[in-house]
DNA sequence: ACTCCGAGTTACCGCTAGTAACATAGCTAG
DNA sequence: CTAGCTATGTTACTAGCGGTAACTCGGAGT
């Protein structure tokens, strides 16, 4: 019965590793980003070397952590890019469905956007990655838009970069106004969908100057 | 001789603290935003409880750190907004001057996009403030470009806000297309800025459908 | 029965932010 | 000249963090 224990024994060990996530979901959840190991370690009944030999260190509990959450996230934001509609409406309902999912969990959103840290001791090793503090999730949000950019859209010579550029570029718009919206919450979600969308529509060329100018 | 003593005092202090300061620019730059108390202090010369009477704790300090580039850079975006030309060449002249910035700082990039840190302790009293965790730099940018907007243009009815959510959604674009691209650096900046300023142009909603569909 | 292996624990290390208590210079008042 | 006050600085400490070494325990294999 080598197979069956074998398959115990990983279920087993996959039981305890999913435990241990959704035990640390539920802190960082209750006590943000910062959550400690130790009050992990508490919440699930155990000690933190256990912690340790399951996720190696604490960047790889957060990472393990961040990709349940980005996968959902991004499986719900193709879903609204995939549907049968005007290209207008298909972007209005990514917009849409990206705002609805951090409005409804601001602690998830507010953990997947600070994962980095940081960390205490950063030995300046490694040479400096300069672009690596990124957040992962916007990332991948942006090199996926930029695929779908990329399949989707005639952009002439050079399409490949324009579109990494672009899908980088709207995932940031839509990054940063929802997060000053979640944090002011100026008017309704409709809104800001419809004012975003507007943006990407080149409302801003076409708009005409003030007439009575800034400084009378 | 009261005012002249108090004058100097004034001044002695002063100059301690831009002394400070210019240190701890220093370890930041050379240790990235991880940079300990202790370090900056030997930097300086000096004890940490000195830094602490200051500045109060490490986010003071950070605040004032961040708040004498954040200052830099925003005046030097302000010209390029400001400068007597065609919107289009206003707008690639602000993308240009904020990607040349990051591009010829990046710790200092790095550093301004990464304050918050989150501290070990995060008492998670004060009501969970779901968008206080925002890039300062980024969040005053994003005001005042959504000013200049406002300023600017006529948008009908609800200029104001509309001129907000864009300026942050704008903002957004950019820092995250430039973050992306000081990361890999796949062309050069002009390309991406003119990438940018097409995408803000309506390049996105003009551009025909691809002919041979993704899936044959 | 003996061994081995994985799960788990206690007890520790080195580091951090932040602070209390003590020491020292220089100026002002009596 | 001495007493006191204020600013400036130090040493020595606390509490908590991420992370690890070394030990303990229970159950399978031969």
């Amino acid at each position: 019965m080598e197979t069956t224990q074998r398959s115990d024994h990983q279920t087993s060990a996959d039981r305890r590793r999913r435990e241990l996530l959704e035990a640390a979901d539920r802190v960082v959840l209750r006590d943000g980003p910062g959550a400690s190991m130790n009050a992990i370690a508490a919440e699930a009944g155990i000690t933190k070397p256990i912690l340790y030999r399951h996720f190696g260190d604490k960047g790889g509990l957060y990472a393990a952590l961040a990709k349940r959450h980005t996968d959902a996230l991004l499986a719900s934001l193709r879903a609204a890019l995939d549907a049968p509609a005007e290209r207008r409406e298909r972007v209005e309902a990514t917009l849409d469905t990206y705002l609805a999912a951090i409005e409804a969990r601001p602690q998830v959103y507010r953990f997947l956007m600070h994962p980095a840290e940081g960390g205490p001791q950063q030995p300046a090793e490694a040479g400096f990655d300069t672009g690596r503090n990124s957040i992962p999730v916007l990332r991948r949000m942006g090199e996926e838009l930029g695929q779908v950019i990329e399949e989707r859209l005639d952009l002439g010579p050079g399409t490949q970069q324009l579109a990494r550029m672009w899908g980088h570029g709207i995932v940031g718009m839509m990054h940063a106004a929802g997060d000053w919206w979640l944090g002011e919450r100026p008017c309704p979600r409709a809104e800001l969908v419809r004012a975003l969308a507007d943006l990407l529509w080149g409302r801003l060329a076409a708009a005409g100057d003030r007439v009575g100018g800034p400084g009378f």
